[in-house]
RNA sequence: GCCGGAGUGGCGGAAUCGGCAGACGCGACGGUCUCAAACACCGUUGGCCGCAAGGUCGUGAGGGUUCGAUCCCCUCCUCCGGCACCA
């Protein structure tokens, strides 16, 4: 590197920043920077939250890419006045602690706190500005204490309760399966290939269709388009009607039993020619004539086995069976036949529906399937009462009406809606209702690694039954000593020193809740006790809420748009009737970044070996280089396949910068003979010009998180620096004032090298030294940015024929003239006839022209 | 399957109140420096035709609206996220 043929190079050190990074990083750390006072009212607060991780045990460039981006957010914040919280956690209950711990005989929580210590070290290179005093880790009992003390306040205000629910089992390991644990088509146990059975178990629900309607109302939120999108279809209110149906009475059965369904055609009642139950419907094996027996049973195991992603695929071909009994349609007396089918979930709306083949493309598909009559009940303008159906006639048109429906008969479809409704319900047999798809948050999880629920059942004579734990014996703490046992099963049911406890109720024999809490418990309120995160009398400080809350941006993955999101807003709104907190939506304005793929553009995963370490990229070419290459990647909402292809360029962007402001008047060996005939008087003020174009730019890409433009014009600067590097130009006042303007716009982005560089130029100046990043950010001088001549693009017949150099503010008739009176644009109009002249103001001239004759 | 999103040079991407497509960077090619290489610096770089001037095609595919479409509408294809026990 040492060449003595180039003297100039010699004159600066080279840019090392393995040397200069945690340097700065320490200096930060003793001045703490970086801890933010709550309690100072001189300055606007700002909540910036980042979806804390999961601890898995390293970090992937995915945790760069999701956290470094928002830490330039908080630096440029912070320059621009705010108090800025910034704090971090672990998510750190959950299932591949577990995982972890069966494979290693370890307890997950060492696992769990290792992992915890390597991340932080990690998360520390990244050289971002986390207040670490604020730190919450989930699985702590200091935190999920107070998950309880929640569960326990939404048991006494009715929000939480029990119900029975079908869940994932592995018959050979002896336990509950997620979602992910089951696997392939013919779903499996991801362990032992056995294959997965439903089975019904009685759980903890939280009761989140409460707020169905107020979670609709996104009013007032700053969010992304489908995020709302997504939120309301997942909530998916339907309004309808429930109608009630009676059995008939059949040689098996005595029939009258009430058969309800839900409806959101009520109008298309008169066309129900069967009906559907799903297979779990509890009216099921009392409805079964004994010849179908068998074959209902076989339907109902088989239907247990699938997931409900291809019970709802309409892909499929429909599948079902007659169960030997009918139902009595309540506007006719019409007998019609039960069924069942998979396609009926038993959790949404009744579990049964009426079905209308001519109205309903599923129910249209089942009946042609099976052979099932399809009656015409809707018809539309100029369109016979008996044509023939060969699809299902959905709502065509707003004059639709009823026919073959008895005295509703003729009525357009919005009427024959409502008189139908108010003459079930007149008569009992119906009323409007409302359902949604949404249903209550199933909150128990049959796993050791989470938050005990905080009950006892009693088992003394008389029994107490389920008795919830005192707030004073909070927390249920998780045994130190459970082991995961070869034979399966939850080691939480069979740690008698966990298990075994007195009932709060009498003081007799007490059984422990051997189920915990679904993670999402311990992310649905977490951001509130960042702000205290060892208060000990309470969950949240209300004073601190009121002030801090709700969250100003929260920024985070597109695959939490729902679940994760949904669950926050509804805790935000059940703690807010409690009285826990004072706001009802927890995050103000959101931001989804994407997701960094592996090199294989699938989910970077341990197993799928397609993970990107970020240690040795730092440790090849620095922090600011990585942070500022997953920022130049692309925009940031859209993420996309790990390729280090071009990282290249960003450190040499950096180590431009840096010659450019330790050696401005040095020339390159290669350089050009350089713009010095160039008047510096102008060329100075071109760079001033460009300097606050791009200032202008910049502050303007920071808001909308566009940070791969922000890195594109600070390097567009940079070129034009380098070109005027060695000129007279260098060192001049408008030199100062370009790098100065560089320093501070790259230094939300690349902290370490600004803060070095700024350094330096303190010291030479002879001024005692101030962080750049309590520099203000500066305004771009709005008479730098008006140009003095535009180069306006021509068009004939939309196609670009020249380009006319004129001054902001021209006339468009001299506009128009010049386009006309330019050379090449005359050629273009030989032998043609003029149009009309189409003029953007300042944008472009469009000469619209035919041939002549 | 359903809901949501994305498809632009060899590659990552820029430009969307409908107005110069390809900013910035990678890679490639040429040059300066060097005994040489690396580094650094300067220049060229969408395809096709042309010596050039210039022309022409071009933003996943096909159609439409418009003076003008990467941008709006319709149909389709591919990929990504979510689908309630991964977090």
């Amino acid at each position: 590197m040492t060449s003595p043929a180039h003297p100039e190079r010699e004159r600066i050190a080279r840019y090392e920043p393995t040397e200069i990074e945690p340097r700065w990083q320490a200096r930060w750390d003793e001045h703490g920077m970086h801890r933010t006072d709550l309690d100072d009212p001189s300055r606007p607060k700002y909540y910036l939250l980042t979806m804390y991780p999961y601890p898995s045990g390293d970090l992937h460039i995915g945790h760069w890419y999701v956290n470094t981006p928002t830490d330039a957010r908080a630096r440029f914040l912070r320059m621009n006045g705010y108090n800025v919280f910034f704090p971090i956690g672990f998510d750190a209950f959950g299932l591949p602690a577990e995982n972890a711990a069966i494979k290693k005989g370890i307890h997950p929580s060492e696992w769990t706190l290792k992992n915890i210590e390597n991340m932080r070290r990690q998360l520390r290179s990244m050289g971002a500005t986390f207040d670490w005093d604020a730190e919450v880790v989930t699985c702590t009992p200091e935190y999920y204490r107070w998950n309880q003390w929640i569960f326990l306040r939404l048991l006494e205000a009715g929000l939480a309760y029990r119900k029975m629910a079908a869940v994932d089992w592995c018959p050979k390991c002896v336990v509950v399966l997620a979602r992910e644990q089951v696997e392939g088509v013919d779903r499996v146990c991801w362990r032992c290939s056995t294959p997965v059975v439903k089975r019904d178990l009685e759980q903890w629900f939280f009761r989140t269709t409460h707020y169905a309607d107020e979670l609709l109302d996104h009013s007032g939120l700053d969010w992304p388009e489908p995020v709302r999108v997504m939120q309301t279809n997942w909530i998916g209110r339907s309004e309808g009607a429930e109608v009630v149906f009676r059995t008939a009475a059949e040689p098996h059965h005595a029939g009258g039993e009430e058969l309800r369904v839900f409806t959101t055609r009520p109008d298309t009642l008169y066309g129900a020619t069967f009906m559907v139950l799903a297979p779990e419907h509890p009216l099921v094996p009392a409805l079964t004539a004994p010849d179908r027996r068998a074959e209902v049973e076989a339907y109902v195991a088989a239907t247990r086995r699938a997931s409900e992603i291809d019970r709802l695929s309409t892909d499929r071909e429909k599948s079902g069976v007659a169960l030997g009994a009918h139902a009595i349609n309540p506007v006719n007396g019409e007998r019609i036949p039960i069924w069942i089918a998979d396609y009926v979930l038993a959790t949404y709306g009744t579990g049964a529906i009426m079905a209308v083949p001519a109205h309903d493309e599923r129910d249209f598909a089942f009946a042609v399937r099976f052979g099932l009559p399809i009656r015409r009940v809707i018809s539309g303008p100029g369109v016979a009462d008996d044509a023939p159906l060969t699809e299902a006639w959905i709502a065509k048109s707003a004059e639709d009406r009823l026919v073959a429906s008895g005295p509703y008969t003729g009525l357009p479809s919005p009427e024959g809606f409502r008189r139908i409704v108010a003459d079930l319900a007149a008569r009992g047999d119906g009323a409007a209702s409302v359902t949604y798809r949404l249903r209550d948050w199933l909150v128990s999880r049959q796993r050791a690694w989470g938050t005990p629920i905080p009950v006892v059942y009693c088992e003394a004579q008389p029994s107490c039954g389920i008795v919830p734990v005192p707030d004073d014996q909070l927390p249920v703490r998780l045994p130190d000593d459970f082991r995961y046992r070869p034979e399966g099963g939850n080691p939480l049911e069979t740690t008698e020193s966990f298990l075994r406890t007195t009932c709060p109720g009498c003081g007799g024999a007490g059984r422990r809740e051997t189920d915990t809490m679904d993670t999402f418990v311990d992310s649905s309120w977490y951001w509130w006790r960042y702000l205290t995160p060892h208060k000990t009398d309470g969950p949240i400080d209300t004073a601190l809420e009121s002030r801090w809350c709700s969250v100003d941006q929260y920024t985070g993955g597109a695959e939490h748009a729902v679940m994760h999101l949904l669950y926050s807003r509804f805790f935000c709104k059940a703690l807010a009737d409690l009285g826990v907190v004072r706001e009802r939506e927890p995050f103000r304005r959101l931001f989804n970044q994407g997701q960094i793929l592996g090199a294989d553009g699938e989910r970077m995963s341990k197993s799928r070996g397609n993970v990107q370490d970020p240690d040795e990229l730092v440790s090849r070419y620095g922090a600011d280089t990585v942070r500022l290459f997953l920022m130049f990647m692309g925009p940031w909402d859209q993420g996309g396949p790990w390729s280090p292809t071009g990282i290249d360029g960003v450190h040499r962007f950096l180590r431009r910068v840096w010659t450019i402001l330790l050696d401005p008047h040095g020339r390159e060996a290669g350089d050009a003979g350089g713009p010095e005939s160039e008047d510096p008087a102008a060329a100075g003020l071109a760079l001033r010009r460009a300097a606050h174009r791009t200032l202008a730019a910049v502050s303007q890409d920071h808001e909308g998180f566009r940070w791969n433009t922000i890195v594109a014009k600070l390097m567009e600067l940079t070129n034009l620096l380098m070109r005027h590097r060695g000129t007279p130009v260098a060192g001049t006042p408008a030199w100062d004032e370009a790098t100065g303007l560089l320093l501070v716009m790259l230094a939300p982005l690349a902290p370490h090298i600004a803060e070095e560089l700024w350094s330096r130029r303190l010291a030479e100046a002879g001024t005692p030294w101030r962080s750049i990043h309590t520099e203000p950010w500066p305004a771009a001088d709005p008479a730098l940015l008006v140009a003095d001549e535009i180069d306006l693009p021509v068009q004939v017949n939309g196609k670009l024929r020249d380009v006319v150099r004129i001054a902001p503010g021209t006339p468009e008739a001299e506009v128009e003239a010049a386009a006309l009176a330019s050379a090449k644009i005359r050629a273009n109009l030989e032998g043609m006839t003029v149009v009309k002249v189409i003029h953007v103001g300042g944008r472009l001239v469009n000469i619209v022209a035919r041939p002549a004759g």
